[in-house]
DNA sequence: GCGCTTTCGCTACGCGTCGTAGCGTAATGC
DNA sequence: GCATTACGCTACGACGCGTAGCGAAAGCGC
């Protein structure tokens, strides 16, 4: 996203309108064409803008599916929902129900797939799209503890590492799952996920804990 | 794959070396190239062989790109290692470091978001690359359960879905380190991972760890 | 050996998209 | 009004796609 005059500058201003039109314009050609027969000449008539317009604000179809995929992430947030297994409940299912929608599935995986050569993509990617994901698993477990149901953090490294390792089994089970596997993430999926994932957290090795063996 | 003459076939058969040089062929490529700069026509080059000759063995570069990498995981294997644990590391990181040759992670992402708009190429991908990886899950499912590690599953289908749940969850998580996270799955963060799942699953709550009530 | 069949390498082609250049016009700040 | 920047439009060369057509090569059955 680069829209917006930059205040003190001459000439006529950027049409707001048109970055938002050229966004949504990507999503629909996302939804109709998918990643490989999206081409930004349709795009740009999809938009109502002419195709010059759009390269003077993305450089290419990777960017503007970035930032076109960004906004379907910008509805996650995280209520409290009273316990700590209901608020990663609800956080999987709308994270599910983002990656349930078309323009969703053919342009992430797309974008991630390029961005495995363009680091500059793959930065681009990260601060739009992942860093805000990964937020939420920090807020979740600063609620935890604060419930008391999970133990603070003694370690300040020891806990950024686990916060990741989190971070990728929910973000990927859920990709893998949608996506690889093509099966609904559904509510009862994403409890057997919750349920694993708890468990696998609170529990502790049986040198420093009674053993929860039955 | 479809090389091989059909037995009572007649005429010249297909050069089973000419498949395997443009597979060899496309995986550089994609080390080259990535996907998206990948052309069938250089592929060919690469391969010494006629862009005819190409189009006549795979439908387009989605088909050939599933065929080159899928033959990166027919290194993944299952020895016993002696416990559930050392199996678990074991395999994952021989999944990592698939995941970390640059033609697997450049192509597989792209064929799979290809696949989201393509049902048979996903049927493609599954037969050829996923199904395998979750044969590994089963055959290591049962041979804890032959050391008394995991207790039998009373119900198959059950059973399933645990597998299904616990192989999205290792393969995503490791994906998703890998390409999005895009930092090494080292011994450590194997291990992390592997002590999650293991407490996860062998982790039996008294009650269930959702607040039935109150 | 001899035909039949299929594959192979090669060339050439129409098609569509890319990304850019150039131009006249529209919208802003001073 | 004037300088500056964005916009819509057209046109262009470059390139990859996927196919057609050809003669030659390599098998199989006889």
């Amino acid at each position: 996203m680069q829209s917006s005059t930059p205040a003190g500058r001459a000439g006529r201003p950027r049409s707001a309108a048109a970055d938002t039109a050229i966004l949504a314009a990507t999503r629909a050609a996302l939804v109709d064409l998918g990643w490989s027969k999206l081409t930004l000449g349709d795009v740009a008539t999809r938009a109502g803008v002419a195709k010059t317009t759009l390269y003077r604000r993305w450089a290419g179809k990777n960017e503007l599916v970035v930032d076109a995929v960004a906004e379907l992430f910008d509805e996650l947030e995280l209520p409290d929902r009273g316990s700590l297994a209901a608020d990663i409940e609800g956080v999987v299912l709308q994270f599910a129900a983002i990656l349930a929608r078309p323009e969703a599935r053919s342009g992430l995986m797309a974008v991630v797939a390029e961005s495995t050569r363009d680091e500059a993509l793959r930065e681009r990617i990260r601060t739009s799209i992942v860093e805000r994901q990964k937020r939420l698993v920090l807020e979740g477990r600063a609620r935890a503890q604060s419930r008391g149901e999970l133990p603070p953090e003694p370690d300040a490294a020891e806990a950024a590492r686990t916060a990741d390792l989190i971070f990728d089994m929910v973000a990927g089970a859920v990709v893998h799952r949608t996506l690889v596997s093509a099966e609904a993430a559904n509510g009862d999926w994403v409890r057997s996920l919750t349920q694993v994932l708890l468990w696998g957290l609170t529990s502790r090795p049986p040198e420093q804990t009674e053993p929860t063996d039955g």
